[in-house]
DNA sequence: ACAGTTTATGCTCTGTGCGCCATATTTGCG
DNA sequence: CGCAAATATGGCGCACAGAGCATAAACTGT
């Protein structure tokens, strides 16, 4: 589990694959986050605005964080700050 | 820069100190972003809520990108999806 | 093909993000 | 200290997210 993210709709992508990974239906995953499955919906869809409360209610539920670094990646500097 | 983000507040503390770092002020990044300087102000301060589509273009704006991923990390596993 | 489950979509209502403008407060520097 | 730049706050208005409820559409296995 590591995806990258640019825009809204790679967050949905992203939570779908974590979710579908462990097993979990959207139904599930509501109770597990507090966020309703209608949401789940269309937050997984793509639909942009969707707020990082929400975000981070299902990432936690999912147990994924998120990490903000630089757009230059893909060199061994990287090494440096991994731990 | 790279920071773990598991909560909003965590968000903006991470994009004050990636402006910071660019030497930016926070006019000067809402011009690049779109977005506006109170908002940065209010999205910095940890103000939940904040819409990711926000969030993505202050991200853009600073060269940033997220990153979705496990939260059990530190282990050496994880230099198998680095590249 | 059918039944049950999972996911998607429509609607109303409340809350609130954010644009926009003004202004207060804080910060940095001579 | 004093002034200018930077940041924080408040109000207003509009747009939209998300709760809640209902139901439709898409999958799944038998």
């Amino acid at each position: 589990m590591n995806y990258m993210a640019r825009r809204p709709k790679d967050v949905g992508h992203a939570l779908r694959e974590a979710r579908k990974q462990q097993g979990l239906t959207q139904t599930q995953l509501a109770s597990l986050s507090g966020v309703r499955q209608e949401t789940i919906s269309r937050v997984e869809n793509g639909i942009a605005g969707t707020k990082l409360v929400t975000f981070f209610a299902l990432l936690g539920a999912l147990d994924l964080e998120a990490t903000i670094r630089d757009r230059t990646r893909g060199s061994a500097a990287e090494f440096e700050d991994m731990f």
